[in-house]
DNA sequence: TGTTAGCACTCAAGGCTTAAGAGTGCTAAC
DNA sequence: GTTAGCACTCTTAAGCCTTGAGTGCTAACA
């Protein structure tokens, strides 16, 4: 359908734009690559070009912009040719830093999404992990008050959470203490997925002598562990976003922040096609959300134990550096899971 | 030096700049205020005020605008009058709502610069306590893994923070129970502050017998104390900016929500002048930081125990609202204060 | 003496026109 | 099939003019 020159044509207003964000024309183009026909036949085949939908006029006398199934291909034709090999000496500089100023792995996760932007000159997004996924590793009742418990939850991805428990009865530290050791030997190695299905049945049976205690402190729990189900959100590089001429307009640039500043938002659109593994890339108007239309969105995942936990991406506008992005993308990627195998172990 | 009816003439010009954030010039100040002299006289007035240095000209033929020290002067005046008198139906439903959504204390002041900005229309911003003027509360050491304790220290605020410390050697549960009791013996109701600075002399001196298990411990838990105590900066409504036509400037623009997402600065911002006492109204060029020098600042402090622990504040054009945003502070300054109250007993 | 009317003057903003420049599409010749 | 040439289109920037809001000064008035 496109033969060898039309491609050559078409990679080559996709390049200029890249790097102008103006419309090209033939003569200009003719210039500027080393085509090897003039410039009324580039004019022909960005003619048809045109016509098969990979170019857009802005107006009649204005040159021509790559539309988004120029993108589609270019990026596709990328992505096949394997062309990007990440950079190794890169890849390992990022791991330090990551795992020197990162204890936690929300920190982690911010801490990613920061230098991502830093070294994309895009605005990073990522999610930190749907604790549902994630296996417990340790829980425990502290007493602090007469009528206040502490519950500490601990995760294999190293993860704590805690959240203060008000009984209506004193429950004797000792009691406290023999109902953590049953909840652990019970719970530990279950997700969280897990617990919320499991835990009712197990625990009225076996543990009848604390029945009372239990009964008071179970609907805690559970509420606990549904408050922690909350994924976090984190953005960087927001106003990176000015840096692009296509971002001058102010309505523009209003849309696209306030979109990314709402987290909910971008939870949902991270989470859609719930966490399929990989690299994705969306392009302009495949995006389904508004503001988005005018972007591109680049996000990979991260694993722990071989199950995608989260993810990780850069936004920007459809004329976006792909190879730069996909590569940051592919290194945070490998990096995110790695530092996470040797947080849980 | 300002007679009534200069007073009177600066004030209207306010009013209608507040309104419109358009130069107002003597004629259609005439018709629009009943001030009861022509334009000519008023044109003389503005002439007056504007050497005495109340009021600006754009440029020769565009009207007049408040200088930063009319704003000085009209913010005085409205606290001085102690107009403004808090709703108390308003401050109990925003109380209600608060204490409804909020269960910890971060979360609290998250929620109420969310709320603050929505009321008012402007960028909010606020910083959670600092927890060296917090008290200790309870401190525990759990067993997690051979390697690994667990420490939760929760504040009498409410607070809870955990780290993992990783140790040489594995600690027996009991022998960490006994530190952990010890050390909550020791150093329960001490702010963090003072916790710094106690604890090598009293747990060398006398715990002697777990001086080894101790030694390995006690810098980890420093290094966790100091981690802790970075405080936690929030802002929301940062798009709110844009509402504004002085920020219909792209680069304006650009350099306000930069600033604000900058969580260290706004920290500095907030702690200066050390969170002294009240309610702080920052106007125009009194603000150190260049970004804001065409903003107004308004802050207010929240207490815990008498001692002032954390601020708020909204940042709009000098142009803004100072009536109700000093209302809203007011009511959030004593809501919090109130709140955190609960939530320590 | 303070107030006011009147008038000349200033300046920004918006509208119009024009010219320049980049580009297209078609045609005819190579 | 490729290319040169040309008429045509459309945006953009510059220049010019007009309009309108506003100022400051002066002279007259109460």
């Amino acid at each position: 359908m496109l033969d060898d020159r039309k491609i050559k044509v078409l990679y080559a207003v996709i390049d200029s734009y890249l790097i102008s964000a103006e419309p090209i024309g033939s003569r200009t183009l003719s210039k500027q690559y080393n085509l090897g026909v003039s410039s009324a036949t580039i004019r022909n085949e960005m003619s048809d070009l045109e016509e098969l939908g990979y170019l857009n006029k802005p107006h009649t006398s204005a040159g021509r912009v790559p539309s988004d199934k120029a993108y589609r291909l270019y990026v596709n034709e990328i992505l096949k040719k394997e062309k990007i090999k990440i950079d190794i000496e890169k890849k390992e500089e990022i791991k330090r830093i990551l795992t020197k100023e990162s204890k936690e792995i929300d920190q982690l996760i911010q801490n990613a999404a920061r230098i991502l932007s830093a070294i994309t000159k895009y605005t990073s997004i990522a999610i930190s992990p749907q604790l549902k996924k994630i296996k417990l590793k340790h829980i425990q009742l502290i007493p602090i008050d007469d009528m206040e418990i502490l519950m500490v939850i601990v995760s294999d991805t190293g993860i704590v959470k805690n959240t203060i428990l008000r009984v209506k009865q004193n429950i004797p530290a000792d009691q406290l203490n023999t109902i953590s050791n049953f909840l652990n030997i019970k719970l530990k190695g279950l997700t969280f997925d897990e617990i919320g299905k499991t835990m009712g049945d197990v625990i009225f049976k076996e543990m009848y002598e604390f029945k009372e205690v239990i009964d008071s402190i179970i609907p805690l729990i559970n509420q606990s562990l549904k408050d922690m189900d909350n994924v976090e959100v984190y953005a960087d590089g927001v106003t990176k976003i000015f840096d692009f001429p296509e971002y001058k307009d102010i309505d523009k640039a209003k849309a696209f922040i306030s979109f990314i500043e709402d987290k909910e938002q971008i939870a949902n659109l991270l989470l859609d096609n719930s966490l399929q593994n990989g690299l994705e890339i969306t392009i302009g108007e495949e995006n389904i959300y508004d503001p988005l239309k005018d972007c591109s969105l680049i996000t990979a995942t991260y694993k722990l134990d071989g199950k995608t936990i989260g993810k990780i991406g850069v936004v920007g506008p459809t004329r976006m550096d792909y190879i730069t992005a996909i590569k940051a993308l592919r290194l945070f990627s490998i990096n995110l899971t790695e530092i996470l195998e040797m947080f849980s172990r």
